[in-house]
DNA sequence: TTATTGTTGACAATAAAATAACAGGAGTGT
DNA sequence: ACACTCCTGTTATTTTATTGTCAACAATAA
């Protein structure tokens, strides 16, 4: 593939979204489209498409748009889509769990191949096929088996160690749902996914758009619900 | 509160960052801070602290720092976790279910009241003491009860007009998990959370660090794995 | 006291991202 | 085949975000 200049990772992460769009589109059997016509569809403008495009190459033609299935497919392969992932889940949790049973990054090519967990309660048990392992027996699984990527669905206070020891056994990417950054080698690649910070932001979006004028011990009055004092644990 | 000049998105994405280094800080009993030390722990300039504070006032003291608890409780309440809230699931799935087993939240101040779905088999049903309703009581629901935040985790061919609904039954936040982007009226705020994004994004960065100029081909008949054709299902 | 160091808040400079403008090739209709 | 429209790829402009700098002031030490 091409290797030239840097793309800037405001790009990277809207690519994911044009190749959802670029699948419906599929469905529909569309089989050509404008910037201008993905830009309505997308609210996205019509230059950024064109431009966020061109980093990669020159994909349409001129008086004529985008062929829908060519386009699909190339941002497939830049996404590196066209091949299979062996991913494990270390912490089978609520999340994990959820992971694990969500069926359709199998289609997509993410296959979860193991859980890790403590809980001897879990350990022995499979999840959809899975089987769930002692945490022990990760360091020996992954020296013996490709993973490409592990999902940390674990308490932060383990997090760290864990992330640590994958690296140095080879993992090269890490998609985080623990609530922790990871510090790890430059050369291994961290996706964080911080729930309680997304709905966090969407919280103060609420406070602000209904009431940010508003005194907010009057608020509390009204909901005749008193806040209780938090006091945090541990938390995955 | 203060509601002169508009914040950058940017920022308010940073904020609860802030907030969860500035309670760990208070579990160290740490109780002052300067944006540089700040700065060395997160990964961001001084100078960005700074600025991202000072958009909604002069927190800290010249020669001294920031006082961590003042801070800490400056930031709560300006992203308005000084209330409860009251929140309802939409779709009892993997996903939905993980989410009110989660008991952090909880802690926090964010209070699952009900789950929805149309699955006969969950109606009747109670995830950690939450109801499981058919979703035909939904609108009795939320016309009769406090919902200041959907979480949707359904389909997305029903998840566009469930948002719709809820946006008409006076939802103000809806947090969407569903594979779509939805379309609600302005006045109702949405924050998306999707997971295949993330992780295609992770994987883009893999391939562009370690098979970036490699033949994609080779690589397959490395793995031994060939790449089965994707027929996309509904997907949650 | 008085000097020295540390640190903010404000603002200036730089960098990054998004949008707009446009030249010119490709399609379309006559 | 010719004119005309559509639409890309690319360059220019504008907007937004990040970083650097410094005066003013607080804390601390002499």
């Amino acid at each position: 593939m091409d290797s030239e200049k840097k793309i800037s990772p405001a790009v990277i992460n809207r690519l994911p979204r044009y190749y959802r769009y670029l699948g419906d589109l599929l469905e529909s059997d569309i089989t050509r489209i404008s910037s201008k016509e993905l830009s309505a569809k997308m609210n996205i403008t019509a230059s950024q498409i064109r431009q966020d495009l061109n980093n990669f190459g020159g994909f349409g033609q001129q008086g004529y748009g985008y062929n829908v299935e060519y386009l699909y497919n190339e941002i497939k392969k830049i996404l590196g889509l066209d091949r299979l992932y062996n991913m494990i889940v270390v912490g089978g949790g609520n999340i994990g769990q959820a992971l694990v049973n969500y069926t359709n990054f199998e289609k997509r090519g993410f296959v979860i191949k193991a859980v890790f967990d403590i809980n001897p309660r879990l350990i022995g048990m499979t999840i959809r096929g899975v089987e769930v392992y002692d945490v022990d027996q990760m360091e020996a699984y992954v020296k013996n088996n490709p993973v490409d990527v592990a999902i940390l669905t674990l308490p932060r206070s383990q997090a760290v160690k864990v992330a640590n020891d994958l690296a140095k056994w080879g993992v090269k990417g890490m998609w985080n749902f623990s609530h922790v950054d990871l510090q790890v080698p430059e050369d291994v690649l961290v996706e964080n996914v911080h729930l309680t910070d997304s709905l966090m932001t969407l919280l103060y979006k609420i406070n602000e758009m209904y009431y940010s004028g508003e005194d907010m011990h009057e608020h509390h009055l009204k909901d005749g619900l008193p806040m209780k004092p938090l006091k945090e644990n541990e938390e995955e």
